[in-house]
DNA sequence: AGCCAGGGTCTAA
DNA sequence: TTAGACCATGGC
């Protein structure tokens, strides 16, 4: 019998719980979003830390595109990200008043309209950011559910698994997003050891790498 | 010294 | 609609 989504939550919270969220900060949110794109955490979290309290909506639509793409050099694929991040903050400081009475369907539309903001980015934005249910499948995610030994062809496939066991609510989405990535750097990521992983039984980690 | 990291776009078939 | 090349830096 495979485990369940609601399952999988449950076990994850009593693991790791309680999750936090990405940044209380909206602005933060959407920045973060777009340097992590295909890039260690780790990088993100020093260019954000120099960037400090610069970081926000009036200052970046400010500056040169060349200033912001050396502010975020160490992310790399910086001139792509630069413009993304012009544009998303373009967007962001003409829609933030009226985002709230708008559709989740509607926002992750317009979101998906940016260059440099694909699905993932989207649904980041939507869960984190603006507080709208959607399932965020990155490559944590895929593996996780790969080493479960969860199969699935399309990203649309996974959503709808997480979706068949747990309602729509944007806490529960952000949260079980944080505790997968939480496991996944505890657990999951260079030693095989998993004795005290809560899927012990379940995970094929040993198998597939 | 490679290989990978919390993707996305563009092109070819 | 899907696969593959490409974008770029830092850490191990």
């Amino acid at each position: 019998m495979p485990l369940t989504a609601l399952e999988i939550y449950q076990r994850l919270l009593t693991a790791y719980g309680p999750p936090r969220w990405w940044s209380e900060d909206p602005y933060t949110v959407l920045f973060q979003a777009v340097l992590v794109q295909n890039t260690a955490w780790n990088n993100v979290e020093k260019t954000t830390a120099a960037i400090g309290s610069r970081m926000t909506p009036s200052y970046i639509s400010l500056i040169s595109l060349e200033k912001l793409e050396d502010m975020i050099r160490p992310c790399g694929f910086f001139k792509a990200k630069a413009r993304t991040i012009k544009a998303l903050t373009a967007w962001f400081e003409e829609r933030k008043e009226t985002i709230r009475t708008m559709s989740t369907e509607a926002i992750r539309k317009e979101l998906m309209d940016i260059k440099g903001i694909g699905e993932e980015s989207a649904d980041v934005i939507l869960v984190y950011a603006f507080h709208r249910s959607s399932f965020i499948i990155d490559a944590y995610t895929r593996r996780f559910l790969s080493r479960l030994g969860l199969d699935f062809r399309s990203d649309d496939e996974r959503k709808a698994f997480f979706r068949s066991t747990l309602r729509e609510n944007a806490e529960i989405d952000g949260f079980f997003h944080w505790l997968m990535l939480d496991h996944g750097k505890m657990r999951c990521r260079k030693t095989p050891e998993c004795q005290d992983c809560p899927f012990s039984d379940e995970c094929n980690y040993t198998k597939i790498r």
